[in-house]
DNA sequence: ATTTTTATACGAAACAATTCGTAGATACCT
DNA sequence: AGGTATCTACGAATTGTTTCGTATAAAAAT
């Protein structure tokens, strides 16, 4: 009776989401000129992928204007998680540490990020004390 | 001139990979076995990709036993570092950091990534410092 | 020697993702 | 009002992925 789980995005998807976790609720020439690729794409495209976005129940509209306003359905950690999470099971055999070290190694950190990170691990080794 | 740079694998190749990583050179008999999904999909369905993966450069083969013997064209650790690079951009563009703590929210490292990780962040800050 | 098993190759169906053209409606401009 | 721009909806082509059936050949078993 839950309503189905929302599908993974795919990518063109996720890059259409990523304008909108940016932006906020867009239209979907918004969504089109925020897009980075510059308009390689046409108009229409976007607006066929976003519409079957909202079928899908990835983005909702709201219809009360002539240009409908679309934001999204699933927030961005929550779909980071997943997306981690499938790409932890797919190619790593869910060692979450080495995922966690090819990501280290091909780009930088915050310092706060790098304060959770050491948490995350200092809890490792608590859980294995005993 | 440059041989092309090998295409990303599918979802079914990557499953596919993971045996030739973990098991070493095999035939497609003994992929088909060692796939994880009891056997859920066709003998021939798993022939018919091997040979794509073969024709995409993903795969090389022996044909000098009936049986041909496939062997992944790639290695494992590289293969993981261009999935996470995609991910990265794709999802969390480009940082790397959300990436790390969203992987070690959900699995556990060894100790061996722990001190990996340390050492990394390490010189993260080190790079700061200056 | 026949039958059964085990291979490869090939073709094609079933799906899914991406792309865009065109039609029709509504708003805007002069 | 008449023309231009902007919007949604729809249909359909294109491309890629996954699936498997069938044909055919080679090896193994009986």
């Amino acid at each position: 009776m839950s309503p189905n789980p929302l599908p993974r995005p795919t990518e063109a998807e996720l890059a259409i989401l990523g304008v909108l976790w940016a932006e906020g609720p867009s239209t979907v020439r918004q969504v089109h000129a925020g897009l980075p690729n510059g308009g390689r794409v046409g108009y229409t495209t976007i607006l066929k992928l976003m519409q079957i976005m909202t079928e899908k129940g990835l983005l909702h509209r709201d219809e009360s204007s002539r240009a409908h306003v679309y934001h999204a359905a699933c927030d961005e950690e929550r779909t980071q998680r997943r997306l981690v999470g499938d790409l932890l099971d797919r190619a790593f055999q869910g060692a979450s540490g080495r995922l966690a070290v090819q990501a280290l190694g091909q780009g930088r950190a915050s310092a706060d990020e790098i304060a959770e990170i050491r948490r995350l691990l200092d809890a490792m080794e608590e859980g294995d004390e005993r």
